[in-house]
DNA sequence: CTCACTGCAAAGGCTTTGCAGATTC
DNA sequence: GAATCTGCAAAGCCTTTGCAGTGAG
């Protein structure tokens, strides 16, 4: 967190009590939050907050490298993810929840066949989909 | 095509111009079309097609299966693509040109990954980023 | 003749933007 | 003091929905 706040100020973006709410809320909110999530929890140290703001912050959040925003197929709403290391996601179909999986199966190999295309890679992104305990049993 | 067609009427749907001039579409406008995309050709046929009633056929496609919907970062609209062969894509991040992979690393054990944290799979979604061809050159 | 489908129009929902005033630095 | 940032309000955009009329089977 104080990372993010130091890249930012080295960057010459300044450091409000809303964009440090912001910053605050992606540690504390729980995993995968959405704007609206974020927004709650915002309004709870300060009521006012918009979610304009919320939003121009996580978009500059992403910008700098630090933020992730995941669109996932049967939910209509991004969420974010502090960027830590790489891995990917198991989305439930059914509720949406989602869950980190520390697995890549990605090597060189994949590369190559891309480059044959004449595109150059700059990273990939992985889903897995199926459903979750809880929406198995119903 | 005729696939298609016989799919949605063993099933009961009603065969009208619009929703054959959809499917037809589908196969004549190129890759990975958009609802409008797929709106400009139908209203080649027919100038009174109207972009709900794409995307209720694209929707009701989807549904059966025979139809892919694709959400890419970096664009904000939906793409969509006749289910053939499992792939991937390759997606350029700057005029957001995709292109099919015919690649795939997912083997059983990423399954069993994900099933110990109790997840069951029932399919993933992998995209490649980077530029294209074109995009390298800019 | 019945039920599904279409077109129109409007609504929904997420996200972005313009602007004036307030805040950092 | 200058430039960024915020809040408000409104707009944008893609997509969905309600409804009455039309058309397929």
């Amino acid at each position: 967190m104080k990372d993010i706040i130091e890249l930012l100020r080295s960057r010459g973006y300044k450091m409000t009590p809303q964009r440090r709410t912001v910053i605050k809320a992606l540690f504390e909110c729980g995993k995968f939050p959405t704007a609206q999530d974020i927004l709650e929890y915002a309004k709870t140290i300060n009521p006012d907050m918009g979610l304009d703001t919320i939003y121009r912050n996580l978009n500059l959040l992403t910008e700098i490298g630090v933020l992730n925003i995941i669109n996932i197929k049967s939910r209509d709403v991004s969420v974010f993810e502090v960027v830590t290391n790489h891995h990917h996601h198991l989305i439930c179909l059914d509720c949406g929840q989602m869950e980190c999986l520390d697995y890549c199966p990605i090597a060189g190999d994949s590369e190559k066949m891309a480059e044959e295309k004449e595109f150059k890679i700059v990273g990939h992104s992985l889903e897995f989909y199926g459903y979750c305990c809880k929406c198995q049993a119903s």
